[in-house]
DNA sequence: ACGACATTCAATAAAATAGTTGAGTGTTTA
DNA sequence: TAAACACTCAACTATTTTATTGAATGTCGT
């Protein structure tokens, strides 16, 4: 094998990993798993894609290394490969926001025609949840909660939210969270909860990017 | 627009910028331009590509705001748009290192083949430069070189050493560079060196990786 | 202003990727 | 052991991506 013929291999090689980044479903499969483990069925309703679709786009996946399977009974779980693997897409989301603008334009007005731009940071939450001054709530799926939360969280999935916003005092600021800063079911949650005359505001990320800076969380065992 | 739609919008347009990395030609020319700013026939005889190809690989890579242009006279420069992209692209190349075994098969394959496994880190070569021990030998190409080098290396381009071979004396180890774990100019030069009886290594990694570390580099004036 | 040169563009054909459907595998539950 | 269920596979069509060719654009030197 001549010199150029090895760089050809080396570089289509490299190019398995980014083919199988370069797909929107793909990217979304990612983005979810970058919150843990979860089955077959659970992705394809979350992402909004067809079963067979969603069992075809995480083999693809597989193969190029970036995620893993275990299995449970009928189900099959999927979950990235290793921390190298959520770095990566850290790094690449981060990429594409800087680097397109309609990304954030599209974030900046799907939140202004919500009304709200309350975002908080995680270390301004970390200060507050020290002094008591604030209610955390999780709204994401429950399975998701139980597999890990932030630490004094409390569980309000953002399904049950309209039923349950009695349970919800105003005595004190509320901020939310979801999975990262594209999961917009905490922004959905500070609207309602803003109509019902709540203070309410979303951490600026979420659960996958706090895990990443190693801040306190807390398990629920089963 | 509803939830859903939102949702695809936004990961369809993150997709743009994986998908403009999802070819190996495109990084393979993105590899090179992380060494510095360069002409689309220069990455095109470089990367092996014919000039149409290159220029709309270019092109791609541009629509996706990785890269950027500037006009000289009748060249048109290419660079990355930014640290940014260089760093994306260095944790990418990491996974892929790390994920795809037969990336790491074929680099070792390759440098067995060669004969010359000597690998040195840049801490290593840093501290060997201070004690004066080794010859530093930059074989990219002049024009590289000329844009920026490892402090103390001296030019010698992989395509002239043959011919000025006898310039190199033995009473000193020799180090040899080039842009990066991926560029294969520098174990070639080693593996010539080794026949003509000098004691050679390789530096590890490369000058794009030297600069992101932010060792000592030296640029000449024209 | 003309020819030489670097780059881009447009059009086409070939190849790879994605979505859809229905059948097939393996596991649990009754 | 049969039915139910979660997932995968195979085959097909539609779409997108890629390489190639030759013409077009823009810049420089004379």
């Amino acid at each position: 094998m001549d010199t150029r013929e090895f760089k050809s291999t080396l570089y289509n090689q490299l190019a398995k990993v980014t083919k199988a980044l370069s797909n929107p479903h793909r990217l979304e499969i990612l983005d979810l798993l970058a919150q843990g483990s979860f089955s077959v069925e659970y992705i394809s309703e979350h992402a909004n894609i067809p079963v067979a679709s969603t069992s075809q786009h995480l083999q693809v996946l597989k193969k190029a290394g970036l995620v893993d399977t275990t299995r449970e009974g009928k189900y099959i779980f999927y979950q990235l490969y290793s921390e190298q693997v959520l770095e990566t897409w850290r790094v690449l989301r981060q990429l594409g926001f800087s680097r397109n603008h309609e990304i954030n334009e599209l974030l900046d007005d799907y939140r202004k025609r919500k009304d709200q731009l309350n975002l908080i940071s995680s270390e301004e939450l970390l200060q507050k949840l020290k002094n008591n001054e604030v209610y955390l709530i999780d709204v994401r799926p429950e399975e998701e909660y139980r597999m890990g939360h932030i630490k004094q969280a409390d569980s309000l999935p953002y399904k049950q939210l309209k039923e349950r916003m009695q349970e919800l005092s105003n005595d004190r600021d509320i901020v939310t969270y979801c999975r990262g800063p594209l999961c917009l079911m905490a922004d959905e949650a500070v609207s309602l909860m803003k109509k019902k005359g709540l203070n309410a505001y979303r951490l600026e990320n979420g659960f996958a990017d706090w895990l990443a800076e190693e801040k306190p969380v807390e398990t629920m065992n089963k």
